[in-house]
DNA sequence: CCATCTTTGTGCACGCGTTCACAAAGACAT
DNA sequence: ATGTCTTTGTGAACGCGTGCACAAAGATGG
């Protein structure tokens, strides 16, 4: 609905929380899922329950993109997968490069999850001479040199960077100079770019270091409570196969 | 101080807010670099610069670990190190092992990151038999039916998931019974885990499109305000980009 | 057409996180 | 000591995100 105020928060694109946008390719996931097994049309409850979110929420997040829904009935899966789609902006293809073609950079490359989503890899940049050619994942690697006219040849706009840390601003910036406005950085380096281009990063090890704070935590709870709860991780085991659907088939292709 | 209360809010650990945690690995990664080119103090203007986050934020966040700084003069970037790094429970050795050794497994397998900051890859595990004893990284794969006494022999209570997706609960299940209380989820599924289990996910298509859909609204505000254009993402761009509520082929149910 | 049942869409309240802005605290010079 | 200057630590305000709870909307059955 009409945010009140013509205030222009900045952080929302076209009134869409940047919170909900993070979560609709967890919809997506869960309606082509649900797509996959013909299952017509769905209700909110469901689909939080496998997306595992609140099922308010959901609904709350759906109300962003319009009324989609069927009162009394649920969503349709396949209008809403359509809807989610053309919103997320995976109706049209996107060509990505990866530059630095390590061990992370490889996989990235064989990731399937990509593809599927309208994601195509139109190159693998790699600054070491000798990889230059070598097929990874069906693509030949091809030498930094090339970065710009890759980009500007397939109008590419999205860059993953997988380098080592002590590239990552280097490559950051040709690409940015190249006309990439969207970067996905892997290497554990804070990115500095000009407004206009977004930067998501994925940095692993931050990943466990949290995981670890928390477990030192549990340990520690652990041991001041020494016995007063002993089994306490068994006793809500898991019950759910999530909902009615026992398992799901693979929606990712391997 | 802060919060006298004794509430026991139970989304914070022991009134460090969870925005806070998440952000101390990226404190300490810009504090090690500091400190390895040997600067005695840091004040938090310029830390926050290097962090990439707002100054009055990371003093909050310091503020919550206690008061570690000097005012007039900032932080000592040794101590600050150490405090950090207790905090995250990062001076002790965390055992971890990475289950599902495709690309991905042994890519983060052979990720320096992790060995850096205390956690150590205990085991490699995954399904197909003919990778058993296969070195990755330098240390053998070995089978999933190790699984159990591999986490039990090692006292390990962090795993990662690097499985495709159809195994992952599966996966999941097996390490939760056999004690992982932390769980790193590659996969693209929502897992379900009993209560005391933390899990992180990391989706790499997800990342990507939140930033398509970014992408697609520059390139939607680029084509209204048509006239200032990016040299080279103009020549060969995706031209789709209906308004924003283009045209729905309305997918109506039958 | 009316009653009932299901499920959506959302107003509202609450809590977390962020940011501003400033007093308090210490360093340093005189 | 005293004053000035720098930088921290934090009170307070604000905005975003979440979840409750319910009215509205439509399906379904008689």
């Amino acid at each position: 609905m009409a945010t009140g105020r013509t205030h222009r928060p900045a952080t929302r694109s076209r009134g869409i929380p940047e919170a909900t946008v993070a979560r609709l390719p967890l919809y997506l996931r869960a309606l082509t899922a649900l797509s996959e097994r013909s299952v017509p049309t769905v209700s909110s409850e469901e689909l939080a329950a496998a997306a595992g979110v609140n099922s308010a929420k959901l609904r709350k997040d759906f109300s962003y993109l319009g009324s989609y829904g069927t009162r009394g009935v649920g969503y349709d899966v396949e209008y809403l997968v359509y809807q989610i789609s053309r919103e997320l902006g995976l109706t049209q293809d996107w060509p990505v490069v990866i530059v630095g073609i390590g061990n992370l950079g490889a996989a990235l490359a064989n990731y399937g999850g990509f593809a599927s989503r309208g994601f195509r890899v139109a190159a693998l940049i790699d600054a070491d001479p000798t990889m230059a050619g070598k097929p990874v994942a069906g693509i030949p690697v091809q030498h930094t040199d090339e970065l710009e006219s890759i980009i500007e040849d397939n109008g590419v706009s999205i860059g993953v960077i997988a380098t080592p840390a002590g590239a990552a601003q280097q490559v950051c910036d040709r690409l940015v100079a190249a006309g990439i406005t969207s970067i996905l950085n892997f290497a554990p380096t804070v990115l500095s770019v000009p407004d206009g281009v977004d930067v998501r990063k994925v940095d692993l090890s931050i990943e466990l270091q949290i995981l670890a704070f928390h477990e030192q935590r549990k340990a520690g709870e652990e041991a001041a409570a020494e016995g007063a709860v002993p089994a306490a991780a068994a006793s809500r085991k898991q019950s759910s196969h999530e909902g009615p659907d026992g398992d799901v088939p693979a929606v990712m292709p391997a």
